[in-house]
DNA sequence: CTGAAAGCGCTTACAG
DNA sequence: CTGAAAGCGCTTACAG
């Protein structure tokens, strides 16, 4: 056995590498024959299964330390355990919204020494091979809120116990862990900021007409409407995607017909959408017409004039999400089945707010 | 054996699946048995090792098609063959510059079964334990102009024969692979645009000192100038550090003791933090002063007045350093050494164009 | 509480 | 051109 640690000099307990730090292989034997116990007992250290004595764990870790040992988790994955990498499914990784989620996720990851295998395409057929040959440890999935992820698939990732984690709305079963941000609040904030300025003919342009995010955005900036008893003439709704394009769009249509006194959109891009064509057609904001926005996205704060939004903390919806799932990863459950993350409300001078 | 393929059902050429593909797990040895070749030979074909007969190959073939077999990535790698997986080195995923790299990567890899381990920490360590230990097969390297890649590391990948690509200037050692842009070329029409215009004071705001991004663009701006033997009154050169901030201050501080008729970012943000000072001193854009930037980042377009500035294919860079490496792993070859690809001239309305 | 041994799914000399 | 066998670095029953 002794040719298998060729590169090490042998010193009074045990080997010691004879190459610079780092430069050379260690694995599981050199660490066990460094500390005097069986790769089996280094193992269980290493995959902290409590069984080993407090003594002989000390021993291991030191030799682990002392050699800078790094498992090599192919081998693990292959023998059954874990892989060190968590699958991450995302609609893209270049919106901004989505780079915030993966920047959460990345960071967190990281810190950990755990991998990231991301997928932009829902693609059923690549998360069954990831989660049947052991590829991850577990999966945190966002949709698009377009094609949700199959059911079948969901279930076979429950029946084998593969953690998953939703980002936002999780389907149907209400069992599923998920990280949330409060529509409805946000919304409602926004709402009594429009009672104060006393706005009585709004248009909301919302997300796609199905989309769960959108829906609660609506219901919580009525909610808050109600509330304050507020007299409005007129809240018309028309269904945009969510991008610049369809605010444009939304914003055109809606004006042909009506007059208004602000727009709320349920995203800060349709908002800049309804903003350039407001531009266009030389209706000054907010002079003529209030326009507040949702997400409170990088360019929102620079826009001419800065737009009123609803602050959603995306980056932190990526750590709480990553922080969640390794901690189920460890204690086999978390403490939180769905953990709903805050929103603000972030007055700036779209809504007709002066600088202070 | 058989118990090995208990969930399989005997047929007459081999063994098919008993349960819906894709919901049990298919190896090297269900593909051997099927197609009744043996899995060294079935790894051969997998490999495109070329030494396999052409009959026996199609066999193969479709018997891991008839399968749906997937390789085992960590078994592959465990046993010192490929990884199908590749090093992504950034310093950030969540800068829109960083986040289009990203997509570029990643959309590639995706599309040809390759995963990315991504890293934002520029960590010695780290991108050694991954070429030593064989968990990835090549590398993609973007430093953020400030802590350049180790030298010893390069040499130890090199060593090992392992691809790299950087992505923008190399370390000094010409024989590396590298995507790189256009920046002379993009400046130097810049300059040209500002000839046209007639500036003859002129503030650039570059990188720091030492980026060589900056550098070529100053020297591009400089040569496009001199071609036109432009009678330049001033160039004043500030330093920045690419961000907004940097520009606003850049901004204030040459507007202290000078005048100027156009300032020129090295980046978007910059120009935008010049843009943002202008008009907190009721400076109008591109009324009292032009402002152009390099980049053209996602929300230049929409600022007020619109951004004119350099385009750099920022997707783009990505998409095709994963194809270098992807090139490079299959023919261990890559025809060019360096790729630049190009930039272009962006007019908008913040150097005093007006709208088409 | 610890170890010897089998096995995970591949690749790769080595033989033929 | 193809196969049998060893080995990659781990984990995990099974014994003790």
């Amino acid at each position: 056995m002794l040719d298998k640690y060729a590169t090490l000099i042998k010193i009074e307990n045990g080997y010691i590498m004879d190459q610079k730090i780092g430069e050379s292989k260690v694995t599981i034997d050199h660490v066990a024959s460094y500390c005097g116990f069986s790769k089996a007992t280094v193992s269980r250290v290493i995959n902290k299964e409590g069984s080993v004595k407090p003594a002989t764990e000390a021993k291991v870790l030191e030799a682990i330390e002392k050699l800078g040992y790094m498992p090599n988790n192919a081998a693990s994955a292959l023998s059954g355990g874990k892989t060190g990498t968590i699958a991450v499914f995302l609609p893209d990784v270049k919106t901004e919204y989505y780079a915030a989620l993966l920047t959460g996720l990345e960071e967190v990851a990281e810190k950990q020494f755990f991998n990231i295998i991301i997928k932009t395409q829902n693609n059923k057929k690549a998360l069954l091979d990831l989660a049947i040959n052991n590829k991850v440890d577990a999966f945190v999935l966002r949709n698009n809120g377009l094609q949700p992820f199959d059911h079948d698939v969901l279930v076979t990732l429950k029946r084998r116990g593969i953690p998953v984690v939703f980002i936002g709305k999780p389907p149907a079963e209400s069992d599923s862990h998920a990280i949330l941000i409060d529509n409805v609040g946000g919304a409602r904030l926004m709402a009594h900021h429009y009672v104060q300025h006393g706005f009585k003919k709004i248009l909301f342009i919302a997300g796609p007409e199905d989309n769960l995010d959108s829906n609660d955005r609506l219901y919580g900036f009525k909610i808050g409407l109600s509330e304050l008893s507020a007299e409005i003439e007129r809240l018309d709704v028309i269904h945009g995607d969510f991008l610049r394009e369809s605010g444009y769009l939304a914003a055109q249509e809606a004006l042909r017909n009506s007059t208004y006194d602000a727009i709320f959109a349920a995203s800060d891009h349709m908002a800049l959408g309804a903003m350039l064509y407001c531009r266009s057609r030389g209706i000054r904001v907010p002079g003529d017409m209030a326009i507040t926005g949702f997400d409170d996205t990088f360019f929102s704060e620079f826009l001419d004039p800065p737009l009123t939004t609803v602050r959603q903390p995306m980056q932190d919806i990526g750590s709480i999400a990553m922080e969640t799932v390794l901690r189920i990863l460890e204690h086999h459950e978390s403490r939180f089945q769905k953990i709903i993350l805050p929103t603000q409300l972030q007055i700036r001078q779209s809504c007709g707010c002066t600088h202070a």
